[in-house]
DNA sequence: CCTCGATGTTGAAACGTTTTAACGGCTGAG
DNA sequence: CTCAGCCGTTAAAACGTTTCAACATCGAGG
C-alpha cells in the first residue's frame, strides 16, 4: 500500500546513482538519452512519485502561491481567483485557494500554515489588516489597502459608494438605507464611508442614511435585512438601499418580492462587485462593477515581483464604475 | 528579509536543546513550564516559524487535504467544499481548494502535485475518472460515481434527468431541448440518459429530445446555446429546455429575455443543482436539487476513513429531489 | 543509605531529496 | 603518445525537523 519508494530504490533498481535519478527529474537534458530512458522505465515501474518535501526542504523553493479569500462562495472572489490563476500559471506555479469564511481564526490558521509551507507567496484579503505579522513570506493584499507594510491592490471603495448613493440621490431617493456588515470589514466602512460623502455633496442631513448592520455577506443576511427594513414605520422607511454587496442585494430583493413589494418601485436597490447574477437577477441588478480579473491578475504579478532585487511595495488602485440596471429604475 | 531561523537557533537561544524545542511546538505538556516559557519567548525574538516540509518530511504526516473541482466560479462546487471543510476541520486538517476548470491537463498538474506534497488525501470531481491513477494517495471522487478503485459520493444525475424532463412533460411539452456539454462530463451523459429514460416511460419518440451540445458549463455558454435555440425553425423549436446545471439555466433566461422571449410562456427551463442565485433569477428557475454539503461532509468523511485498518471502498449515493418555480409553470 | 520511579532533558540518527565538486573515460588536437 | 577538454556519472554533504533511547536529577519508600 505505502512502499514509499524513494529516488534510492529507482537507482538501485536502474543501475545508477541517485544523483543520476535526480537530474533525470530535473535537468533531463544532462543525462544520456539511454540512462534516461532506463531511469524512466524504473520510475514507471516502481510507480515512483517524489517527496515534495524532501525536495522543498534541499531546494528551498516551492512552486505554489495561495489566496485566502473571505468568502470563497461569493463569485466576486472566484472570478479573482481566475486572475490570480493565470497569472500564476503563466509563471509555472500552481494556487491553492484558502477560505477563511471571514473568521479571523481561521485566516490566522491558514497563514500559519502557509508560512510554515514556505509557499511562494500569499495573497489574501484580509479580515483584518492589522493582525497580519510578517513572516518572511511574502503577502500582497488584495482588495485592501496598505498600510504600508505590504504590496497591495484595491479598488477605491469609497468613491463607489460615492457612485452609488450619488446614483439614488440623483433618482430622487431622500431616505435610503444601506445594507452590510460587520463594520470590521474595511471594505464595507469605506462604501459607507462613500455613500456618507455622497450625502454630504449632496447637501442632504446625514440622517438620510439609515445604516443596517449586518453579521456578514451572504445572501441569507440580505433577506433578513429586508425584513428589518420592511418592519420600519412607514414613514421612516427609505425608499431605497445600497447594499454592500451584491450578494446582500440578492437577498433583498428575493425579500421584497416574498412579501409583495416592488423594485424599484416600493424599494430602489443598488449592490456592489456587479457579479455575473447579478445582470441575471429577478430585477436586473444595479451594481458597481470592479475590474475582478484584473485585480487578481495585478496582485500575482505584484506578488512576484517581490522577491526582485531591491523591490518597493507597490499600490495600485482601480477605479469602480457604477453599471445602471432596472432595480434602480428612475422613480415615477 | 529571510533570516531562515532554524530550531537549532531557537534551542541555542534559550539554551537548551533541540529536541526541547520541538518538544514545546509538538508536546507541550511534556516540558517544564519554566522552560517552555523560555523557548517560546525565543520563538517569538527570533520570529522563528517552523519548517513544515521538515517537519512532514520526517514525520511523514501532511495536516492538508485537497479538493480538487471543475469550477471553482459555480456555486454548487463551493457548497460541496463547504461540507468539505467543516468536516476536515473538526478533524483538525486544513482544506486547499485547486480548480481543474474543466481542463484534464491542469488537473493531472494539480493531482501530481498534490501526490508529491503527500497531502492526507485528495477529493476530486475529476474530468475523467478514468485517467485517474492510483499513487498512494486516497482519493476519494465527488459528484461522481467510481469505477471501483476509489470510494466516491454521488448523487443520482440519471434519476435527476428523469425528474426534470418528466415535470416537463406532464407539463405538456412535447418538443424539448436539453443544453449541457461537453459530453466528455459523466454528469452530462448521466443526465441526458435521464432525460431519454423519461422519454421512454412517456411512450414519447427519441426525436422529441433535441440535444444542444456546449463546450462548458457556464452562464456564457447558455446565453449562446439560447440564441442557438431561437435560429431554430419555428416549427422544430422545442418549447422546453433543460440543461445540465444552472449556470447554464441561467443564460438561457437571460439570452430569452434579451431576444424577447418569455419564460415559461415561449420556453420553459429547468436547471439543475438548485444553487443559491437559482430562486433568485429573473425567472425563478425549477431545478433539480441536490444536498450539496452533506455530499461534501460525506465525501471528507469517507476519505478520512481511509486510512483504517481494513479499509472496503464505500460507494454513497444520494437522491435528487425537483424543486418546482415559475420557470416551468404550467403552459396555458 | 540505597533503590526506584517519575520527570525533564538531550545527542544522534533518521527522513528523501538536491547539489557540488570531483572523477573516469573518451575524443581529437598537438 | 600526451594532454586538454568534454561528457556523463557519482559520493557525500547538506536541508531542518522529529523521534528514540539514554541520561541526569530528585523525592519517596524501604
Amino acid at each position: 500500500m505505502k512502499p514509499s519508494v524513494g529516488i534510492r530504490e529507482v537507482a538501485r533498481h536502474a543501475g545508477v546513482s541517485n544523483a543520476t535519478v535526480s537530474n533525470v527529474l530535473n535537468r533531463p537534458g544532462v543525462v544520456a538519452p539511454a540512462t534516461r530512458q532506463r531511469v524512466l522505465a524504473a520510475i514507471e515501474e516502481l510507480g515512483f512519485v517524489r517527496n515534495e518535501s524532501a525536495r522543498q526542504l534541499r531546494a528551498g523553493s516551492s512552486r505554489v502561491i495561495a489566496y485566502v479569500v473571505l468568502d470563497a462562495a461569493n463569485p466576486f472572489f472566484t472570478d479573482v481567483a481566475r486572475g490570480v490563476e493565470d497569472a500564476a500559471r503563466e509563471a509555472g506555479l500552481a494556487l491553492f485557494l484558502c477560505n477563511s469564511a471571514s473568521d479571523d481564526g481561521r485566516e490566522r490558521e491558514y497563514l500559519e500554515l502557509l508560512h510554515e509551507q514556505r509557499v511562494e507567496g500569499i495573497l489574501i484579503t484580509p479580515v483584518d489588516a492589522e493582525r497580519l505579522t510578517d513572516r518572511g513570506t511574502p503577502v500582497v493584499l488584495v482588495d485592501r489597502e496598505s498600510n504600508g507594510t505590504y504590496c497591495s491592490v484595491a479598488v477605491d471603495d469609497v468613491l463607489g459608494g460615492e457612485l452609488a448613493v450619488t446614483h439614488l440621490i440623483e433618482n430622487g431617493h431622500r431616505r435610503i438605507a444601506m445594507i452590510g456588515g460587520p463594520l470590521s470589514i474595511q471594505q464595507v466602512r469605506d462604501r459607507r464611508e462613500g455613500a456618507v460623502r455622497a450625502l454630504a455633496n449632496a447637501g442632504l442631513p446625514a440622517d438620510a442614511l439609515t445604516f443596517l448592520e449586518t453579521r456578514g455577506l451572504q445572501v441569507a443576511e440580505g433577506r433578513g435585512a429586508g425584513e428589518r427594513l420592511v418592519g420600519l414605520p412607514a414613514s421612516r422607511r427609505p425608499t431605497a438601499a445600497f447594499c454592500a454587496n451584491d450578494l446582500l442585494a440578492l437577498g433583498l430583493l428575493q425579500s421584497m418580492t416574498q412579501q409583495g413589494l416592488k423594485v424599484p418601485g416600493d424599494l430602489a436597490v443598488v449592490g456592489y462587485d456587479d457579479i455575473e447574477f447579478a445582470a441575471a437577477a429577478a430585477v436586473p441588478l444595479t451594481s458597481v462593477r470592479q475590474p475582478r480579473e484584473q485585480l487578481g491578475r495585478t496582485a500575482a504579478t505584484l506578488l512576484l515581483a517581490e522577491n526582485e532585487p531591491d523591490h518597493e511595495h507597490r499600490h495600485v488602485k482601480f477605479q469602480p464604475e457604477l453599471v445602471v440596471r432596472a432595480s434602480s429604475a428612475v422613480k415615477r
